[in-house]
DNA sequence: CCAATATAGATGCAATTGCATCAATATCAA
DNA sequence: TTGATATTGATGCAATTGCATCTATATTGG
């Protein structure tokens, strides 16, 4: 019987595992500590951003982050509330609808780019050169 | 105005989380399928095993594992309750208590394995070689 | 020893997530 | 066309997480 996942393998996957829960709680905390929302709504504003004009519907942006359906279903309700983001209606599909970035939605996602990028130089940048931050993202590539 | 972070620093985070959100949601996915509880209740359970007749106290847990403190109380509660785990009392801290693995959870951790380990192989191991895996281990780990 | 402070772990309550399922369109096959 | 199926997005309810705070015991400085 060989073992199914070499070793190699489960360190890959147990380092990529530890790697990311510290990145992410050392940026989280950050962006806490500065009163800013989390991530998650950072990729969401900066999806919609670069989408620009024409916006993009739940199901677009629910495939490009990798979110669950009812998790951006919600996830809008807020953001809409929170006037960051406007639905509109959606020409061409009676059933969806249109997600724009807000001028107050731009605004906040450059305020925490602010904190978002220093922590990323931080909790990544400090601790890899350039060329090792490139082999790093080149092999994760694989992964996807 | 130098950017804080540079271009390859940010794509490799991107590549981080995003490899780790895909890699994560097939495995989780697959021990759902197989009705088996989610890897933190993995991670428990193969620390404690690790440790042994000693066990560990919780907040040595709490920090092998990077959980919060409040989640992994929480997380005892439903564990001892399942009988995967054993609460005992703590001999030279009485604040304290001692956690220890039980039958059963031994049991389930190695019913586990068997998912996850093909899970793992499949995810991560079907796309690196073992020399790629290392090296992305290694890469993984100076961000530790 | 004793007061001040630190550490271990629990818990009430609000926010978020997960699961299952629903309603409303859209698409497709006969 | 029309009935069957698929897709889009919402939602009720249970489980989990996050936050703030609490209690109990340990440790430490005077």
């Amino acid at each position: 019987m060989t073992r199914k996942p070499d070793d190699e393998t489960v360190s890959a996957w147990i380092a990529l595992a530890r790697a990311h829960r510290l990145a992410m709680s050392g940026i989280e905390a950050r962006l806490k500590a500065a009163g800013l929302p989390s991530l998650s709504w950072y990729d969401v504003l900066w999806e919609l951003e670069k989408a620009g004009e024409d916006g993009l519907r739940p199901f677009e942006l629910e495939r490009a982050l990798l979110f669950e359906q009812y998790n951006l279903s919600r996830l809008m309700d807020r953001m809409v509330k929170s006037g960051l983001v406007d639905r509109c209606v959606c020409p061409d599909d009676r059933r969806g609808q249109t997600l724009r970035i807000s001028t107050e939605g731009r605004a906040l996602r450059h305020r925490m780019w602010a904190v978002y990028g220093d922590a990323i130089a931080e909790v990544i940048g400090g601790r890899l050169s350039a060329g090792e931050a490139q082999a790093l993202a080149a092999m994760l590539g694989k992964l996807g």
